[in-house]
RNA sequence: CGGGGCGUAGCGCAGUCCGGUAGCGCGCUUGCUUUGGGAGCAAGAUGUCGCAGGUUCAAAUCCUGCCGCCCCGACCA
């Protein structure tokens, strides 16, 4: 490509509305533009690298056996009822009515529309296992849409889903899967990690996320030093501790006035007591109900274990109204004795005595409460968030935090649809058995965004050999000489012959400009032509990434480059 | 949805408090010079000042309503 000729429009200025290294880059270096919030167009150099990943993606499906479909974005209400996500799915999910009154959904993800195909078309067991995929434009209509393409409300997905005939089969099908994620990201060059997640609204019985690491990545994940133990931080489990020593004997319990003391913090310093030994009673409105969450004062409650312990949709702490309700005080003064509401402790209150807990009364605490003394616990669980001071729940060995993006989520899916929808077959007996599923989808564009926030610098993107758009940039440093222009020309044919992706900036700009953009977009190898260099025959080839240069005789560029193009794919 | 902020040329911004008929830098056009890390000089073009009302002799500026965008939070595959 001739960049004269190209739609190509690169910038200087970091645009006011982005904040991530990847948002600012991708607009700056001519890839996206947005419409309006949360939906991006991709310009043609933007467009190429999400081709370029889609290729890879698509080559490493089809490696693993599955077989690209491609599914109506646009769907029926009567089939998200069937599963039970048109009442469960919320308002992520863009509904509306066509002309005929019908209630219609743009596709969030396709769980619905595959299961209906699948049952419709495959009866017996000699059909499966199938595992049918598609990368498509999926709607979510996102609260916050936010980092450009990284979290947006029209985004491209691969997803694909694995039908089995039982829970072996579909084991392995998530195994090829997972097999089939990790060399896909290994071949964009990606530092990932794949974690234990939670299975949220897709439901299912356990999921892996794919993590780009990354500073600003928006989920924490947990992994162990020791062992191969990684889970999404709100995943990450605590093992229930053992008994701990018998109790000693506690004072009476006793009410102690103190006024305006609503955090921990207040109550630890006017009590002279460490948060550890505070009961914290936090109350949540879970599809409504009133519910306390126990837990010590130097823990954080992890809201996603506790929504997935209660089984409810919709979690959230409760208004002053229903804590008034609870416990007959305001906020701040709620405590485990006397409340009125169900009770859910973590596993950290089983060895705890003589604590700090609230007195369900305006400026007044309990001391010297003991759980099962002084209140009942209806049920204990894991209900916190893993701390520094955690082991690994696995092996006992030290754990690390980490921040990560998540590009790619597996999820085995069990019966959750095919049960919902019907998707049976019929056995070697001919007995009717359930289809058992799973999903596995990956952002395309979040996963390049992810490429660009691991790989950039202060002069812009550093594409891995396999994403870039371009392999190699010519760059002539004044088109206006003949001999320069002439070979850059020449060097750009026999390399686009030879398959190379080769761009040419052929423009009339100063080198300066010329440099400038090929950084920020972020070619790979720059060939430049000067007249220093090739009063000798000679060119420079500079690497991008660790800024080398070599200096060659023009009839060798094409064997090095072809050779460190062949070594970088 | 709650809290905060912002909408002025393609981009980044000043001007708004204190009303007087729109400006800076970059980019763009033309010419000359320049030509290895975002050139210099000269001459230009480009604005319903987010939208709609209102106040006023006069509104980018004051008032009211609306719309859009960004940030924080809730939410989230």
């Amino acid at each position: 490509m001739r960049y004269s000729e190209m739609f190509l429009p690169t910038g200087r200025e970091v645009p006011s509305d982005a904040e991530l290294a990847s948002h600012q880059l991708m607009i700056r270096a001519g890839m996206i533009r947005k419409l309006t919030s949360g939906v991006y167009s991709y310009l043609p150099l933007g467009y190429r690298v999400i081709r370029k990943f889609e290729q890879i993606v698509r080559e490493e499906m089809n490696r693993a056996g599955a077989q690209e479909v491609f599914l109506p974005m646009v769907q029926p209400a009567e089939l998200w009822k069937e599963s039970g996500r048109w009442v469960h799915y919320g308002r992520e999910l863009l509904r509306f009515r066509d002309r005929h009154e019908r209630e219609s959904c743009l596709g969030p993800t396709h769980e619905e529309v595959i299961t209906d195909l699948v049952r419709n078309e495959i009866k017996t067991y000699r059909q499966l296992p199938r595992n049918l995929y598609q990368i498509q434009t999926k709607f979510r209509d996102e609260i916050r849409p936010r980092f450009g393409v990284m979290r947006c409300r029209e985004f491209g997905m691969k997803d694909a889903y694995s039908f089995d005939a039982d829970e072996a089969g579909a084991e392995a099908s998530y195994r090829k899967m997972f097999d089939a994620y990790r060399r896909i990201f290994s071949r964009c060059g990606l530092s990932f990690r794949p974690v234990e997640a939670d299975s949220g609204s897709i439901g299912g019985s356990y999921s892996h996320e794919f993590m780009v690491m990354a500073e600003s990545g928006e989920d924490a994940v947990v992994f162990c030093s020791a062992c191969s133990y990684a889970a999404n931080l709100e995943k990450a489990e605590i093992a229930k501790p053992a008994a701990g020593p018998p109790r000693e004997a506690v004072p009476p319990l006793d009410e102690v006035h103190t006024p305006g003391m609503r955090t921990i913090e207040e109550v630890c310093g006017f009590l002279q007591v460490p948060a550890e030994a505070v009961v914290k009673t936090l109350i949540y409105s879970a599809d409504g109900e009133a519910v306390a969450v126990l837990i010590r004062g130097d823990h954080e409650v992890n809201e996603t274990k506790v929504r997935n312990r209660l089984g409810c949709d919709a979690l959230e702490l409760a208004s002053d109204e229903m804590i008034l309700q609870a416990t007959g005080s305001p906020r701040g003064f709620a405590g485990a004795i006397g409340i009125r509401a169900r009770i859910l402790a973590d596993y950290s209150l089983l060895g705890m005595t003589d604590c700090v807990i609230g007195a369900n009364r305006e400026d007044y605490h309990f001391r010297h409460a003991s759980p099962e003394r002084d209140f009942r616990v209806a049920d204990y669980a894991d209900l916190r968030m893993i701390g520094e001071s955690d082991p690994c729940p696995r092996c006992g060995g030290e754990i690390r935090f980490a921040r990560g993006i998540e590009v790619g989520h597996v999820f085995k899916l069990g019966t959750k649809y095919s049960k919902a929808m019907r998707a049976v077959y019929l056995d070697r007996n001919g007995q009717e058995l359930t289809m058992v599923m799973g999903c596995y989808g990956i952002g395309i564009g979040r996963t390049v965004a992810a490429a660009i926030e691991q790989n950039h610098d202060a002069e812009g993107i550093i594409w891995p050999l396999p994403l870039a758009p371009y392999q190699v940039i010519i760059t002539p440093v004044n088109v206006n000489e003949k001999a320069l222009s002439d070979t850059a020309e020449a060097l750009y044919r026999s390399l686009h012959e030879k398959g190379a992706e080769v761009l040419l900036d052929d423009r009339d700009e100063r080198a300066g400009v010329k440099f400038k953009d090929a950084d920020l977009i972020g070619i790979p190898f720059r060939v430049t032509v000067g007249p220093k260099r090739l009063a000798e025959g000679k060119v420079e080839i500079k690497s991008r990434r660790s800024g080398e240069v070599s200096v060659l005789p023009v009839s060798e560029v094409e064997a090095f480059l072809l050779g460190r193009i062949r070594e970088g794919i």
